[in-house]
DNA sequence: TTGTAAGCGTTATCAT
DNA sequence: ATGATAACGCTTACAA
């Protein structure tokens, strides 16, 4: 019943428990055959290594550890898909939590993760974190730290972004080369980086075209379904009626769509659409929507690169990259004004 | 540099470890007086439990591992937030990985669990998987395993299913409702159990109702977005059209639907169609799919509720459970060939 | 190439 | 209510 320990095996070989515990890890320094008769044995036991006692020993949990907003959402599934798949290959374990956008919950998760001594941490901070305090913990003791999406800028550490500015610069160079004159713009928190320069790039982009930007053409809210169809009646209530709207993500322009088809408006004829994230549902509505993709798997895999790359050289890094993952602009029915072309 | 233990605080205050240790983990037995101390000096002097020594000791990780397909999957991730979301109010952490419906990966996971010592399992198996050994390696310890979706029918242990065949009895039923005649059926893979139940379903209401069930009706496939075009193409191709399908996830819904649009049939007015798991965009897409309710977040809760019950309990439990989750028929535009009602 | 022995930080058992 | 002590299974200097 009770489990076969390095000791069991070395008693029934007449050798040392350090002979075995080497072989076991396949240290060289231990001859061929002494080594495949001890794996040998340590089979026919049942051994199997309790890592438990290792991880206590080393110090070290191949752990890391993934704090998201929230799982169930295509991005951040796909970011943690991403990175399990690249830390599996590398014999890390990958521990998840959702931080329901609240900071308490991150904080405490945080916490949890940090006593329970994961290698290292990859996230994207919640919409109400403002302070930075939970993470400096990591920092203090030297555990690496990996931000993607939702970085907190005070904090040094590597950070993997998307471009967010040269694509929403695109998508707004876009509704003007379709002719648009009047673009809005719904956008999220600007406490948040993404959003600042999602806000930048549209406003580069009227700049660059000499298009006046107008205050009432732009609102801020949480980015739901909900929060899109207020700002969409918003907009439409106005005097100065945008004739394109960017969105900062596509819940927004879809809520935005289908008010814009309550009122009898038609999307891209009356109102041209560009959303961003490249969501599942964006290819495959009524209209289908324009919109900016976002390389999540990509993103994860590169944050799991990053993060075990600074596991394993166990040097204190005093520089640190912050990676702009591109973006690409996918046209689809939403903002095609000039239907003529085919 | 080096961490505070429990003998550090120990010494500080001239009292034992063991006292230490007690107070910390709030045994009752310590007075308050001197547990007050002792927390407070452990505040002080920066200390933090090391649970890697703690789980060695007590032999638990208080850690769930997760083995899914494809964590970037809408059911699997709500799932898996579910899981998460009640596991962290209990103190556990939740490790996952996925398989990508290899065997080989799925075995390999299996044994680094194992390895890993997590306290309990929760997995969806894989497309391959028709041997269980990997997963006898846990029930032989008395390591608790919960099975969701797609569960080893042979292994004893909770599993928690949604009610495929009544969920599409409920569609099938529902399109005949609908006056639909000659109803037919875009199944999944047989070797899975649940794509059977979903067939047994389709059939039952067919019998029920007394209609014909007639074999070029129904056509097996892997369920992608292109098997649903073809075998949309195949079924429109034959003599005997059918007048509705039900389908046995959206995704063959949606390119049904797509393929019908293409070739000149509208959906609802010439073919009703159902799909099969509500996902996200089956409510946004023109027209709206009808579709059953598949319930991954509660199932997420109920599975980490049933297996962290095992792992307090310690029983080794004689009697498992087979939970059905209750699936609900959500009708929208796909289906309704009654438009004079309102 | 192999063995000896210490020690990681905690909890549990037995005393007091 | 508190203390002393052993033990968990492994890794790693250091010794041989």
């Amino acid at each position: 019943m009770s489990e076969t320990t390095i000791h069991d095996i070395a008693k029934k070989l007449n050798i040392s428990a350090s002979t075995v515990s080497r072989a076991l890890n396949d240290n060289p320094i231990i001859s061929k055959s002494t080594s495949k008769r001890i794996k040998k044995t340590a089979l026919e036991m049942g051994y199997r290594p309790n890592s438990l006692a290792a991880n206590f020993r080393t110090k070290r949990t191949n752990t890391i550890g993934i704090i998201v907003p929230l799982i169930n959402r295509h991005f951040f599934s796909s970011v943690i898909s991403g990175i399990e798949d690249l830390a599996y290959t590398q014999g890390f374990a990958v521990t998840i939590s959702q931080s329901n956008d609240s900071f308490e919950k991150e904080n405490k998760i945080a916490h949890t993760l940090f006593a329970n001594r994961v290698d290292g941490l990859i996230l994207s901070i919640g919409m109400e974190t403002i302070k930075y305090d939970h993470l400096k913990l990591f920092a203090e003791r030297k555990i690496p730290i990996v931000f993607f999406d939702r970085i907190a800028e005070t904090i040094e550490a590597h950070k993997i972004v998307v471009d967010d500015f040269g694509g929403s610069l695109r998508a707004t160079e876009h509704l003007i080369e379709q002719g648009a004159k009047r673009i809005a713009h719904i956008g999220g928190p600007l406490n948040l980086k993404i959003y600042q320069n999602r806000l930048a790039g549209y406003f580069k982009a009227l700049e660059r075209a000499g298009l006046e930007i107008c205050d009432s053409l732009v609102i801020h809210n949480s980015l739901t379904r909900k929060d899109g169809t207020i700002a969409a009646q918003k907009l439409f209530q106005n005097e100065n009626k945008p004739d394109a709207i960017f969105c900062a993500n596509d819940t927004t322009a879809l809520s935005t769509i289908i008010y814009l088809k309550n009122i009898g408006l038609k999307v891209p004829d009356d109102v041209l659409i560009v959303g961003f994230s490249n969501e599942p549902f964006s290819e495959v509505v009524t209209p289908s929507i324009s919109t900016i993709k976002h390389p999540g798997f990509s993103m994860g895999r590169k944050a799991a690169e990053l993060i075990i790359h600074q596991i394993n050289e166990k040097v204190t890094r005093a520089v640190f990259e912050t990676i702009t993952m591109p973006t690409e602009l996918i046209i689809r029915d939403s903002s095609k004004r000039i239907k003529i072309e085919k």
